[in-house]
DNA sequence: ATTGACTCTCACGTAACGTAATACCATATA
DNA sequence: TATATGGTATTACGTTACGTGAGAGTCAAT
């Protein structure tokens, strides 16, 4: 069979043919005096092989060894191939979620710029906080916000008292011990307070403190520049946590 | 914020930032009079975009398009983006029922030709056996035909009831109610009667009677066209029960 | 003999960075 | 103050699995 014929029936290009020829996957005799490839039905039963294995995605150069070396574990490729399908399957479907999700939020942003029109209903929205609820989830910046108003008096005290603290210390390094001391503090009183945070989630509430104008407004009004300070601080106390 | 931070935080590389840059994906001002990259808020708002369109799989292309045109239909790119999400999850899906077989094969294969080393048994192959075995499996194409010729005169009494049954309809659609009520009987007898099949392998044994000649042939003698029929409400019966 | 459809071998292009190499800069410590 | 450490920058080649011509030869049919 000449190549052409192969690459038709195998569903690819002459280009791969030769391809996996150069790189010695499918090497293959050129009998036909004028140096054409021909493809015996053995080569055809061997490309039907490696193409098995790249539809699993395996690379290239792991096909090659599957092929090349008897003693290759084929099952135990097999079955970490498989893992690896499954979370990439678990990854895609995490995708869909996140773009479906997107796509209604992008619906309904279509419908509330018309209900905007039509009653006057102003939602304040900057770009910033749209795009820190995309990154960090509309559950950090509710709980955030919805949270801080729910405190008691007693614990709006204390708030303000740590707020006060590191205003005191803001123009430190805050990766200075003193702050991280501080920030711990925080985070301290934020779990327990307020909500369960992760590391990852409070350094994603101090980016919020810098992204986000209404909290920074909020924050720095215990200090000038308390926000940007908080939130180095708080970044810095989640690099040291991991 | 420099590069290093950055990068730190959103999780990535400096190259990668470095690349960003030189694409004109993420154009930064170098400002700290040794050139250094200097990220500003606004910068980090922008690369969280993007790391929200590359985490869906976007090309960076597209996301330099859909960042620099206010007018892009990002609508349209996200269900585009969507579908080609879909493909690929059903492409895996195949892929994992292919590689499930496949690891099934390797497992009975090991034993089987033990076997077949101390009973001389000789297994006589053609290139389409070949390629259904590759393809499908030795377990499907093996207790396909050895189940068989095991089975008592009783069931294979029943057996060919089955497939009289299915002939007298094989021209009506496999996808209609009574066509896969039918073959459904073929389901419960083949676990009942011969070997447990899952829903993929149940597909896999539809598809071998349209790949491999010889169950082709065999199923043809209780009407034409009937192994093709079979296999359609095979493979619709396991979509349904999926 | 010419045409059209194939074949071959270079050889550069692609995407999204990884990985040195080399040089400059900033800070902490001896 | 010299140096070690660890950051920054640019330049440029390496990677994977081919795509895409370019230029030249080959084959079968007209």
């Amino acid at each position: 069979m000449l190549a052409n014929e192969v690459a038709k029936v195998a569903g690819i290009t002459v280009r791969t043919l030769h391809y996996y020829d150069e790189i010695g996957l499918l090497s293959v005799t050129k009998s036909n005096e004028a140096g054409y490839r021909n493809y015996t039905d053995q080569d055809i039963a061997k490309l039907q092989q490696i193409l098995f294995f790249r539809a699993l995605d395996f690379p290239l150069k792991q096909i090659k060894q599957i092929m090349e070396q008897p003693d290759y574990d084929r099952l135990k490729a097999l079955e970490w191939q498989e893992e690896l399908l499954n979370k990439e399957k678990k990854r895609i479907d995490e995708m869909l979620l996140t773009i479906h999700q997107t796509i209604e939020q992008e619906k309904a942003g279509v419908k509330m710029s018309n209900k905007e029109r039509f009653e006057g209903f102003a939602f304040d929205s900057n770009p910033h906080e749209e795009e820190a609820r995309e990154r960090w989830g509309d559950q950090a910046v509710d709980e955030a916000n919805k949270n801080v108003m729910r405190m008691t008096q007693d614990t709006q005290e204390e708030m303000n008292a740590i707020y006060r603290e590191l205003a005191s210390i803001r123009h430190k390094d805050p990766k200075s011990t003193t702050s991280q001391r501080t920030i711990e503090k925080w985070y301290r009183f934020l779990n327990e307070q307020v909500t369960t945070y992760s590391i990852e989630a409070f350094q994603g509430l101090g980016m919020l403190y810098i992204q986000d104008e209404r909290f920074q407004k909020n924050i720095d009004q215990f200090g000038e520049g308390l926000a940007q300070f908080m939130s180095e601080a708080m970044i810095e106390f989640g690099q040291n946590k991991k």
